[in-house]
DNA sequence: ACGTTGACCCCTT
DNA sequence: TAAGGGGCCAACG
């Protein structure tokens, strides 16, 4: 049932969907739920996603491209490596070429 | 049950 | 160009 967990299994889902290399961010997955201003809710969804190995949310970051969840990883550098090592560069805690890797859910689901 | 916080986003000053 | 405040929904104390 879990009908309590509808809003985070989506979440979930869609970040699950995200393919190597790309990256998406809170808002994109908000608006895609419905929910366009609840951008911080996925943040909330993400951080017990964080318990979960296959919901990568080191391919989740805010609007601007900005690793913002780095620091709640086991190692805030973690996140940035991980990044990295599916080919996605990382600077100042901001991906380079982020709009060309940015993964619109809306586009992938082509709802 | 109420108040505060939170991995955000947008607009105004 | 930079800084501040408000709005959103849900969980935690």
């Amino acid at each position: 049932m879990k009908s309590n967990d509808n809003f985070f299994a989506q979440v979930y889902q869609v970040v699950r969907l995200i393919p190597s290399g790309k990256v998406t961010t809170y808002g994109a997955i908000a608006a895609y739920l419905g929910s366009k201003g609840s951008a911080r809710m996925v943040g909330w969804a993400m951080n017990a996603a964080h318990g979960l190995k296959d919901v990568p949310a080191h391919r989740v970051v805010n609007r601007n491209g900005m690793l913002t969840g780095k620091n709640h990883f086991s190692t805030p550098n973690l996140m940035q490596e991980l990044l990295e090592k599916e080919g996605i560069y990382v600077e100042d805690n901001t991906i380079i070429n982020f709009e060309n890797l940015f993964w619109d859910p809306a586009l992938a689901l082509e709802l």
